[in-house]
DNA sequence: TGTCTATGATTTACGACGCG
DNA sequence: GCGCGTCGTAAATCATAGAC
């Protein structure tokens, strides 16, 4: 839904295929004790309450949007692995 | 038994580059589909079967492409191999 | 053998869309 | 409509095979 052109555009790349948000937030690598406390709760349950979500963003000093995302793609980090796991035979 | 199955484990999970066959293959069905990159689940499904490799593995490969591939755009990476002089990149005016 | 870089995998952050 | 769910992805980053 947008455009953001990478510096040049040679000739015909073809390359119109979109996507580039520019107002995305770049990443940012949570520290060890985030992804660990993160995980911990992970385990504890994979789906957060309001209350939850606020107190663990709150301790890990990471916003409510940003613990819950990452729940989310926890939970589908789960799914690949069981998936993987099951086609061990 | 066990030793055997998690040596299995262990070797399979040790990262191996891809044959230069399955490149090809990729790289053909990229360069062949430069103006739509995105293979339908489908689409993925034989890629993975005719590479030897897994779907989520065909993901990661286009995924890693198609970034790395614009990251590039404007230098000499024409990347040699599968474009066929009739490009099949039509349409879409 | 000891650097490095290319490559496959994983981690954040969203857009698109679904459901209650 | 809102709010949170999944799904597929971009982009950055990680880990280390492998080339040199």
């Amino acid at each position: 839904t947008n455009g953001e052109k990478p510096p040049i555009d040679p000739n015909n790349p073809a390359a119109n295929w979109l996507h580039a948000r520019s107002t995305r937030k770049k990443r940012c690598p949570y520290t060890k004790h985030q992804t660990l406390e993160l995980e911990k709760e992970f385990l504890f349950n994979m789906y957060l309450t309001r209350d939850r979500r606020y107190e663990v963003a709150r301790l890990l000093n990471l916003t409510e949007r940003q613990v819950k995302i990452w729940f989310q793609n926890r939970r589908m980090k789960m799914k690949k692995i069981n998936k993987d796991r099951s086609k061990d035979e | 038994v066990m030793i055997l199955r998690s040596r299995f484990l262990d070797a399979r999970r040790k990262r191996r580059n891809f044959n230069k066959q399955a490149t090809e293959i990729l790289n053909e069905y990229f360069y062949s589909h430069l103006s739509n990159p995105y293979p339908s689940e489908e689409a993925k499904e034989e890629l993975a079967k005719k590479c030897g490799i897994t779907v989520s593995q065909v993901s990661n490969w286009f995924g890693n492409k198609r970034i790395r591939y614009k990251k590039n755009i404007g230098n000499k990476q024409t990347e040699r191999g599968a474009v066929q002089p009739q490009n099949k990149m039509q349409f879409l005016s």
